[in-house]
DNA sequence: CGAGCGATTGAACGCTCTCAAAGTGAGTGG
DNA sequence: CCACTCACTTTGAGAGCGTTCAATCGCTCG
């Protein structure tokens, strides 16, 4: 199956046998979901909020390619981008701080926001605090720490747990980089 | 550019503005290698033995697709795989102990090597102790304590610190899964 | 108002890191 | 053949970051 998110948001995430997790991306309108090939992707996807998605079976994805073989370069270009992102996402989970990681998930959202178009306001949340930190490598009160650390620091605003403001976008980005 | 391993081994990795480095793969013979996209990897590659590669430039592998589509179907499996691996790893960097991550990694070389035939005789590790460590997203000493641990429970032998003999695959197996 | 859930904050613990020293093996030159 | 160097590995001791355990806060809902 492949398709695209429509409306809402997806976390996708691994397990180990005694229930921790890891989640390996958020999904948001536009994002790309499933896998064209025919291996299971072994992986779990659980809906965050209604979601509204748009996919096609296996076979009708097989037939849209014989008939426009530019989908399959665009599917393509579409897994290397992904893997590219994986790769970033494990240099923060081998090697960034607690505070570099919370600083780049920011940012991250930031991105994924202002390619939507969604600029104006406060960053929407869709995940809860365990989310953040099944995403991060960490636990729960570490990432409410660190969201209270860059709160104290003046670099974001809190309005609620699902809604922060960047107030300095470009000291967050030194932080993310390990350059600040 | 595009291509495979020939005979050799190849580290693949990012880093950090400060130095802090994250391995992200070992690539062995057969193992493909590149990017079939125009758009630039942003990783860094080094060899860890004398290599042999067989690549293609950008523009050959476009019209090696054009007059074999099977091309772009097997590439795009490979990226697939590549980004489910990838997706595991971040699991093992995310949620797993100094313990379990060695035990992973030992496995992983196992099935690597089984997979080109190695089958005799003790694992070669061609990476030292460093690099498995900016693999596993841990310091050298750690790395260097879980092998000795390893080594007392009697599930490893250590020929030397290159060369590895695994006694005990199912236990090392469990330690990986986090089931021991 | 009280229950319940998620988030925050505090205190103490522990796994891994950091710093330091000693061990090991390959390569070099006397 | 042996002494020496140098890089890598191993081991030890102590420190620190993030976790664990626990209490409190704040919001929503009945």
């Amino acid at each position: 199956m492949v398709g695209t998110v429509v409306r809402g948001t997806i976390k996708t995430y691994k397990l180990l046998a005694d229930g921790r997790q890891q989640i390996v991306g958020f999904l948001f309108p536009g994002d790309f979901v499933g896998s064209p090939t025919q291996d299971t992707h072994h992986v779990f996807a659980e809906a965050l909020t209604p979601v509204e998605l748009c996919v096609f079976p296996f076979s009708t994805v097989q037939r849209l390619i014989r008939e426009m073989p530019s989908l399959e370069h665009r599917l393509l270009a579409i897994a290397h981008e992904d893997l590219d992102l994986a790769q970033d996402w494990m240099l923060l989970l081998g090697r960034k701080t607690a505070q570099e990681r919370l600083a780049t998930f920011l940012l991250l959202l930031v991105n994924k926001a202002s390619i939507r178009g969604v600029v104006g306001g406060p960053l929407e949340l869709p995940m809860n605090r365990g989310e953040i930190a099944d995403y991060l490598g960490l636990t729960i009160e570490t990432v409410s720490r660190q969201f209270s650390k860059l709160k104290k620091a003046g670099l974001i605003r809190i309005d609620d747990s699902h809604a922060v403001a960047i107030i300095h976008l470009d000291r967050l980005a030194e932080i993310a980089e390990g350059t600040a």
